[in-house]
DNA sequence: CAGAAATGGTTAATTCGATTAGCTTTCAGC
DNA sequence: GCTGAAAGCTAATCGAATTAACCATTTCTG
């Protein structure tokens, strides 16, 4: 019997890849067993369970996104950077919908968690998009959970399939960059 | 063996119940069947099973939801109505975690489909709403879209603990209220 | 009021997925 | 070539959903 030469950072990989194929709701360890070439059992040599493989793909969207999200942003002010770490954002949600909803409900232990890490990174990307404007001190942790908000669940309605209705989704995600920019700008 | 008295609204208000208390994640049949006092396999004489339950259970959410803002919006216009609305529905997410989770990712099979119906009217409530503010026809589906992100960003991150840090939750909301209300103003 | 039909409940059995235990094989380092 | 840890495997356990088959209670009807 060969070794397949896995180790936890591609079991996950493959996980996150495989949740993004068939939902997350529908990925479970024998359909990852199969897909990684190995028995089901066998998984537990890399991951604690599904508990953990379900936090550890979270922490790899969150990390990704984050990544996405400060690349993104790179060289942009005002709102440019705003609507570029946006349309990163839903990019990225849109393109990797099984991972990112492990990320839904997903709780840290700690702060040293990497689940932790990675969404203080994203967080962080963002607060570099409120640099560019003007804005109080004391505003800036509302500011920051507003964009969140916004992003966040506009991300996971259309990923939802939550807007049924017919007008088109682009054209209202950028109208919404348009309202935050504004909105943001005279704080 | 006497009957107990059960029929589908009770089985679902109870599934909904019970899902507020363990989380939706945990709601069981098994569970489920133990609180009404019945076995497991009796609860399919009321609801086709696991997936009928949840799809039932996020449509009471959704219409539960749509009550709450409709009520709350009733005699405000303007700023007041959109403050009052977006407090039912935050309150209501708080209040009602459990089945409110049910609601995300629950697809309407068709428009007559109870879920895509209650869904309409939660909408509906917040295009009142927008009512009471002069905004462009062609606006109207997207400012509605972005509120809808709005609360349903907030509240679903309030709810999975996604705001880590540690300014007033409280007072983010309030501080939305009033960046959502300016934005709409100046539409 | 008898009795048939529908209704709501039961136990027993099946299936499926997660997890654990215990054994075996490969591989790196000596 | 040994030897121990790492990575696989098979077999077994467990829990939860679901189905089948059967029984009791209500309700409607003649």
């Amino acid at each position: 019997m060969p070794r397949a030469g896995l180790d936890p950072p591609a079991v996950v990989a493959a996980g996150a890849a495989l949740a993004d194929e068939v939902g997350f709701a529908n990925l479970t360890m024998g359909l990852l067993a199969e897909r990684v070439g190995v028995r089901t059992p066998s998984l537990y040599k890399h991951v604690g369970g599904q508990e953990d493989l379900n936090r550890r793909i979270a922490a790899l969207a969150l990390s990704e996104a984050a990544d996405a999200v400060g690349g993104a942003v790179q060289g942009y002010a005002g709102r440019d950077a705003l609507a570029a770490a946006a349309r990163a954002f839903r990019a990225f949600v849109v393109a990797h919908p099984g991972r990112y909803a492990a990320t839904i409900g997903a709780e840290p232990s700690g702060s040293d968690d990497p689940l932790a890490t990675a969404g203080q990174r994203l967080l962080d990307a963002f607060t570099a998009v409120l640099r560019g404007y003007e804005i109080a001190e004391s505003d800036v942790d509302h500011a920051l959970r507003m964009l969140r908000s916004l992003c966040h669940g506009f991300a996971t309605l259309q990923a939802a399939n939550g807007f049924q209705w017919s007008a088109d989704i682009d054209a209202s995600f950028e109208w919404l960059i348009t309202f935050a920019d504004r909105g943001l700008r005279t704080c």
